[in-house]
DNA sequence: GAAAAATTTTGTAATTATTACAAAATTGTA
DNA sequence: TACAATTTTGTAATAATTACAAAATTTTTC
């Protein structure tokens, strides 16, 4: 907690009780949720907080590179405090997000913050859909 | 136009009027059109058209592998027309989108409809963002 | 340490994208 | 032609996100 906090201060964030507990909860729950699994995770703890807050903190961690902003998933932007470049796979079945972190990608880490051709490269996102291996054996479709 | 149909034919979607109008576009408009650009685009065509059938028929095409669905755009989807494995960037500043055909991604060629671990890689997403060429030059920030 | 200024949070109300659904229209087939 | 299946349409609902101004909190200045 005391850690989090110096953390938003090393990165130009001012600490609020707010800021705190949802950087905390990134930090300790690695599972890219959504605004709506964020704020019910954190309302039971903080009964004031509000969705815009939840929005705008997540906006601003955006900006200030302490979170990423996973476009992954079609229908809701999913959050990821882990800003190591890595890429992401999410089950078509059960929708569930996974971390992909081998080796075989380098282009992903010697990209980043590259140029291609005129454009100049600040994100990457590297998403990939299929099914996971629970899913793939269970027949129950 | 007799094409569209033959292609829309052979990748087991019944060709109608509706369906071949919106296939036309996207292969004649490689700009990653969103669904409200498309529905602008052909009302004046087809005066009946209605978003529902819009929403369907791209949801098919996405389906029947004749259209990628981009999840790139924070705030929309967005589709193209070539399914061929390419990358994508968008601008930060004027929202375009380009496409990235360049050969040192490999991986996303290799990796397509591959395996990582025990994953089932069915499609991948690879998307850059940051600021293109002319609105780096751009002062009117 | 009190007052003023700046920042952050909150709640409500809009906006936008997408989906659900059933009736109408169209197309394919017996 | 008539029946069945498919596709399209329009409206209404849902869900995600944003706008905005008031209230609360924190920081700065005197």
């Amino acid at each position: 907690m005391e850690l989090t906090k110096d953390y938003l201060s090393s990165h130009g964030i001012r600490p609020s009780a707010q800021r705190i507990a949802i950087m905390d909860y990134l930090l300790t729950h690695k599972t890219h949720p959504t605004v709506e699994e964020i704020y019910a995770a954190l309302v039971p703890l903080m009964p004031t907080l509000s969705k815009t807050t939840l929005y705008n903190t997540l906006k601003l961690f955006y900006d200030k590179k302490v979170a990423l902003m996973l476009n992954i998933d079609e229908h809701t932007t999913r959050f990821d405090g882990d800003v190591q470049p890595h890429a992401h796979f999410q089950c078509l079945k059960c929708g569930t997000v996974y971390d992909i972190f081998e080796p075989e990608l380098p282009e992903l880490r010697s990209v980043y913050k590259q140029k291609i051709g005129d454009l100049n490269i600040t994100s990457v996102e590297l998403s990939y859909k299929g099914l996971c291996a629970h899913c793939e054996q269970d027949n129950s479709n």
